[in-house]
Parts: structure tokens; sequence; C-alpha cells
DNA sequence: AAGTGGTCTAGACCACGCA
DNA sequence: GCGTGGTCTAGACCACTTA
């Protein structure tokens, strides 16, 4: 018999309640005067301390004045492989990736393109000078008018220079390509998944609810000769993306599944 | 000119100040009363109101008695790739991992086994029927005594019933091995990666911090047959991983690079 | 206009862990 | 014991959105 507080009985009971789905994805919560009277509570601090726990959590969000509501989510499917894809090169990639699943989503990105000293993360996989300045092609990507993510982009100033990578408008054939004309095919890639809460700018520029965390998925990609030539850094809202791998064993069958299912 | 409100600032400036390094890790910030003067706030929720923003951001961690203090991060690399690699059949492969990285930490493992009803996400995978039980490995994985991560296999109880898979007790030769000696070799997996606030059972486990996210890692796992043989669910703390994949260009070079940074 | 949540005040008592 | 944060009370006024 532990006595737990009792904004903490209030989270719990209504996290169980969400949990079973007897409040579903949408469903509206008691207000914060019906809680208090519910739970035989005096103030309202307590109940809304409750309340906090779950938005923290990023299970309920409020909406004023109509009360708290069950959050939705609804991941889409985020493929950091499909860089090395077969796609055909008319099309933008990620305009290409969307206008591709049939689902008749609308796709665009707005791009910005400056020259920048870069963050020391950026510097130390591109392997730049600290003094040096680097090329950034920075876009926001949005499906269906949300934002979806983040996507920088930082190469070596000398090598990108001049050439359509810096052009602030949508790369048909994908930047990428234009990188192996300047003589730097991207072979190789590294990625790094990092999870954490986001940063102001990062719930600004994505809209993101309370507790929503993020994934910044850095990806430093090679020449054949080993030298890192583009390092990309994506900022994912986890309420909105699942990353998926597929992974064979050396020498293993092609991969096929399609993923048919929904989130956990 | 907006007006924001005293705790937005006061968790603002907090912020800022450990971003730019005023306040390093492990650094204790001012106390609630502390505050409360500086701000010239009269009533300490306010106060608190502005700290409990840092707190569910991860930043920050209050040590009763002694205050405030910012929270220090330390990922750990996290391959799902090493699954397929090379490696010693000696040693279980958790442990292989670690104690190969040079670094002399103690790493355990908490293993054990059950037959249960699959949560519909596994049963999904697995594409087993409704009323079947399956089998779970569950594993919680420590380094140096703290959690780390936790690991909950599932198979095809006629599949794995009366193996080794089933024993409560580490596998030197690793259960992917007991699996391809069962004839269903893992040749082929699927990675889904999703990032999304802990539940309090996670919580309890893995002794996480209050703003600490975490990924759920699953891998289902193929044989040559595309049948799927074994589905695990990692919990992965954010606080704790970097998860790390190489690819390569069809036909490109061996990927090489090992990491030789920190984290951003 | 009404009702919701958002912010803030001004206290109270308690629990914990260190000195 | 002392100072810290943890919980809770009992209010106040404000901001917002929809009916």
């Amino acid at each position: 018999m532990r006595p737990t507080s009792v904004y903490e009985q209030i989270a719990d009971d209504l996290r169980t309640k969400i949990a079973d789905g007897t409040l579903q994805p949408g469903a509206q919560l008691p207000t914060e005067s019906e809680l208090r009277e519910q739970y035989g509570v005096s103030s309202r601090s307590t109940v809304r301390q409750g309340l906090m726990v779950l938005v923290n959590e990023g299970l309920i969000v409020p909406k004023r004045p109509k009360g708290y509501f069950v959050r939705r989510w609804q991941p889409m499917v985020y493929r950091p492989q499909s860089e090395f894809g077969k796609r055909p090169p008319e099309v933008d990639i990620f305009t290409h990736l969307i206008n591709s699943d049939g689902s008749g989503r609308s796709a665009k990105q707005e791009i910005e393109v400056a020259i920048v000293q870069p963050p020391s993360a950026v510097q130390e996989r591109l392997r730049t000078d600290e003094a040096d300045s680097v090329a950034l092609r920075r876009r926001t990507r949005f499906l269906d008018d949300k934002p979806y993510n983040l996507n920088d982009s930082y190469a070596p100033l000398d090598l990108v220079q001049g050439s359509e990578w810096m052009s602030p408008a949508d790369v048909a054939r994908g930047t990428n390509l234009v990188l192996a004309e300047l003589g730097h095919e991207l072979v190789q890639a590294l990625d790094e998944i990092y999870i954490r809460m986001p940063r102001p700018e990062e719930v600004r520029r994505l809209d993101l609810g309370p507790g929503t965390p993020v994934a910044e998925h850095i990806v430093t990609t090679f020449d054949p000769d080993g030298t890192p030539v583009q390092v990309t850094v994506n900022v994912v809202p986890g309420d909105r993306h699942v990353i998926v791998y597929e992974r064979r064993k050396p020498d293993g069958a092609e991969p096929q599944p399609r993923i048919p299912w929904g989130a956990p």
C-alpha cells in the first residue's frame, strides 16, 4: 500500500482509459471542473497537474475552450534507404516518394539556401576546418500543407558553389545526382538517429504538439574515395513518422516486404 | 513585442544558458527561492511552472534536497545491423558487442521466458492467429548495472518449443543461430522505429528520468521463404542511445567508417 | 455571453536526504 | 535539524473560441 498522490491517480486512471480504448483517439476528456468533482479534489491545480502529466506524455491535448482531447497518432513511413533506391529521374525525390504511394496527397517543400558557419556536429562529420563556411540547403517539407519534417543539407562550399545544388528551387533530378555530376557520386552513407525532445524552434517550424519527441536523423554521405561530401540533418516528429529500414544477410535474397500493418 | 508569460521567460532564459554552455551539464541551477527573487515573482508555483518546462524537455532534473541540475547526456552506439554481422560464436551477441568495444564495461542481462498472448502489433507481424499463444523471450539489458534497453523477442510456439530459444539463460552462440539450426535461418529483416514518450512500466524498468523519450525498435526477421520467424521489440531510451546504420549503394564499396565524434 | 483552459497569487504541510 | 523540492488549497483575473 503505497499512497500515491492524487494527481498521479488522476493521470493513471485516465491513462488506463486511453490505453484500453475506453477513451478513443479524438474523444473528449472530462473538463477540469468535472474531474475536480469526480476525484473530490478541492483545488483546480491538483487536477491540472494530473492532466499535465498526460499532456507531457503526448497522450492528450488541450483545445481551448472546448476541453482536453485524446490525441490521434498517424505515423507515415519514412525511409532513409530510398535515397539509394531506384527512382525515375524526372521528379524530386520527396515529391516522387509521396506521389508514388497512391495516396493522392499534396507534397511541397520550402527551400532556402545560404552560406553559413556549420554547427560543430556538422563540421566534425564534414571534416571541414573550424573557420570554414559551408553551403546550406534548408528544406521544410509539407504534406497536405502540414509540416512533415526538416531537412538541412550541408556541403563544402568549394564543391557546390555555383551549381544547381545551391538553387533555391526543386531540383528535379535530385541534388544527389548534381553532386555526382560534380564528380562526387554518393556511394556510402552513415545514418545516426538521436531521440530527444524538440527545441523551441523545431516546435515552431514543425508545429509540434506538447509531449512530441523527435528523431534527429543525421546522414553523412561519402564518395567512392571515402570523403564526406554531404551531411544532412533531418528532424522528424515522432507523431508523424515511422522510420523503416530493410536489411538482408549478405548474399541473401532481395528484400520484398511492404508494410502491411499499422502502428503498435 | 508580444508579452510572453513569466514562467516562459524563466524557462527560455535557463534554456538559453544551458544551450550556450553558461550552465554546463551537471551544473546546479538556482533554487526555486533564488529564481523567485531574480524574476521578482511572488509565488513559488510560477517559478516551478517554468522549471517543469525544462524538466519535461529532459534538460534538467531535480535532486531533492539539493536542487535542480543540468542533465548529462551520453548516448552509446546501438547498431541494429550487427545482428547480421560477423561475430565470434562463443559469446552472446550483446555481451560480445560490449566487450569488443574496449571500454571495459560490464554487460549483463536478465532473461525471462514465457508463453503469452502476443500484443496485436506482434501478432500482425508474426502472422499468427488471434487465439494463438507465442513464445516470449524477454531480456532486460544492463551496462555497468544500469538498465540499458528492453528486448522482447516473440516466436511461434511450435517453432521454438523445447529448444534452447526458450532457455532462460544466455545462449552463447546466439538465439538466431538456434533458429537457423531449427531450419529457419534469418536472412532478411524489417526494422521499424517509432519515437514516443515511454509508458509508466518502461519508465520503471529502464529507470528513465522525466522528459526522456524512447525509440521502439521493432525487428521482424524472415527466413529464406519469406516467412516471419521472429519479432523483436526493443525499447531504447533516447538519453542513452544513438541508433546507427551504415548503408552503401548497391555494388558500392564496403562500409568502413566507425563513428569518430560525439552527440550533436 | 458563456465556459473553457492559461496564468498567477499566497499561503500550507509534508518528504526526503544530507550534515 | 535544515533546506530542498513535492503536493495541495482557495482563490483571482485573463484569453480564447464558439454558440
